[in-house]
RNA sequence: UCCCCAAUAGCUCAGUCGGUAGAGCAGGUGGCUGUUAACCACCUUGUCCCUGGUUCGAGUCCGGGUUGGGGAGCCA
């Protein structure tokens, strides 16, 4: 057959009156003597194409017989519909049944739950909801190199393997080629410099520190890629393999970091107003009904800023009952960020300058000798969707900081030795891909944005 | 890892007081129709998660387990 015209574009009209070849997988058909009807969809839209077939066809027994997840090809005239439901319909000269499905398919015309669809992730895309998720994922993918490259930011592809154990050790997903069954050891434990890379490695559990390293060489980069978490998490927000936004800039501090991240936020809002109606439209009819209020609130709003210990103060006054405690120098829970954003601020605001105590060994530390030039940007409904800071770019503060929280310099020199030469003011902030898609569907488990998932014991497909 | 909930037809679920299994959808057959996740009639489909116990009798009650989900912690 012609050359492909996507379903999208026939929906749009393209092509209206001429002859026109689709390719895509049937989602229903309606048979009857005198004429019938088959939805076809191809993925580049949530709706799907009505194909008209009439008893003139060479193969009308067999279009009849065709069931729901068949592929096809179909030739025909692009016309005005005459009933209501659709603008635009094939009808149809040619149907070609490139693959048919038969009655074990097992994705029905009616509802199924997201649990039962993980179990069928292969097919799951097929799906009206899934096959949503995946197309917004996509533009949102494109629309964050596009809003760093508009800027000027270098992408640096930070490495997946890495030797780095520092940032918080069991987490490590472990990398080896060693014989699991027989490795050497050496005073019980096992030897590593028989390893591939000659010592202990894992998967990256974030980019940041190679990250800082290329900012202070491009000024400001950002790194968009897999993480890994060997977590024990078993919660609808967490997965083994995850992607982060991690940009850095050099020459910055927290206020130019909480600028950033406020503008990535609503320019991201916005792509997705501008870019996903149809499949945003869907979320908000179908998954979550305050949705696309929610996204245009964001990105109208100018973003509220608030002290930690303020927060602290606000947490206190409040007139409601905390499952956990309230006090300066402990960590805000879910239950008290959704509290900030919600009741206090009513939008999204950024929590600032924590105590150095729950902050991790690279931020800054204040003048106050208390705190650290860190950030967490909070939002409705989810709490905490962006962490960041203004990293410690003072050599002998670092090292102190280093020392205090256990970790052996030696095995970060690269990382120090930026410090000792060029060193420069520099923040960045971390955003999980999942949590914004999540934020921007409304959809509310984390293995339903993922094409294929890994959880504890999960990694089918 | 801790706490809570759930598991019944291919899918979504109901199943009363403990008395031997039911609906819708899917599938099959027939009908009807420019249909809209079409409609109408008839038909098919069960390791009631596994295991042990209580009982004359367990889908139902109790213990243990498995799997899934939710909440929490960790965090992105």
């Amino acid at each position: 057959m012609a050359t492909r015209t996507r379903i999208r574009s026939a929906l749009a009209g393209e092509g209206l009156g001429g002859d026109v070849t689709v390719k895509g997988w049937v989602r229903t058909s309606r048979v009857g003597k005198e004429v019938a009807f088959l939805a076809v969809n191809d993925g580049s839209s949530l709706a799907s194409l009505q194909v008209v077939a009439e008893p003139a066809l060479p193969n009308y027994p067999e279009v009849c017989a065709i069931s729901t997840g068949a592929a096809v090809a179909v030739r025909g005239r692009l016309a005005e519909s005459p009933a209501a439901g659709q603008r635009y319909e094939l009808r149809a000269a040619e149907i070609e049944i490139l693959g048919p499905a038969d009655e074990g398919y097992p994705l029905q015309k009616k509802r199924h739950t997201f649990e039962y669809l993980r179990t069928i992730a292969h097919l799951r895309p097929r799906s009206n909801t899934f096959g949503a998720v995946f197309r917004v994922r996509s533009s949102l993918a494109q629309a964050v190199h596009r809003f760093f490259a508009e800027r000027g930011f270098l992408c640096v592809h930070t490495p997946i393997i890495t030797t780095n154990d520092c940032e918080g050790a069991g987490e490590l997903f472990r990398v080896t080629t060693l014989d699991l069954a027989r490795p050497k050891l050496v005073d019980g434990e096992v030897d590593f410099s028989d390893d591939f890379f000659g010592e202990a490695a894992g998967l990256t559990v974030s980019g940041q520190l190679e990250g800082e390293l290329f900012a202070q060489a491009f000024s400001d980069i950002y790194t968009f890629g897999p993480t890994f978490r060997a977590e024990n998490s078993n919660t609808p927000r967490h997965a083994a393999e995850f992607w982060m936004i991690e940009p850095e800039m050099a020459f910055a501090d927290l206020r130019d970091d909480a600028r950033l991240a406020e503008e990535f936020l609503r320019h991201l809002c916005r792509h997705v107003l501008d870019h996903c109606q149809e499949d945003l439209a869907f979320f908000n009819d179908h998954i979550d009904r305050g949705l696309v209020a929610r996204i245009e609130g964001v990105a109208g709003s100018t973003f509220a800023m608030m002290e930690y210990g303020e927060a602290i103060t606000r947490l206190q006054r409040a007139e409601v009952a905390f499952e956990y405690p309230v006090e300066w120098g402990l960590d805000l829970q879910t239950e008290h960020e959704r509290y900030l954003t919600e009741q206090v601020v009513g939008g999204p605001v950024f929590v600032v300058n924590y105590p150095r105590e729950i902050k991790a060994f690279y931020m800054r530390q204040n003048d106050d000798g208390k705190t650290v030039a860190a950030m967490d940007l909070l939002v409705p409904k989810v709490g905490e969707i962006i962490g960041g800071s203004q990293r410690e770019e003072r050599h002998d503060l670092l090292m102190a900081r280093m020392e205090e929280t256990g970790i052996d310099p030696a095995s970060l020199w690269w990382y120090l030795d930026t410090r000792r030469w060029g060193s420069t003011p520099h923040a960045g902030f971390g955003l999980g891909f999942e949590r914004l898609i999540m934020y921007l569907t409304g959809m509310e488990n984390i293995r339903d944005v993922i094409p294929f998932p890994r959880t504890p014991r999960h990694a089918e497909f």
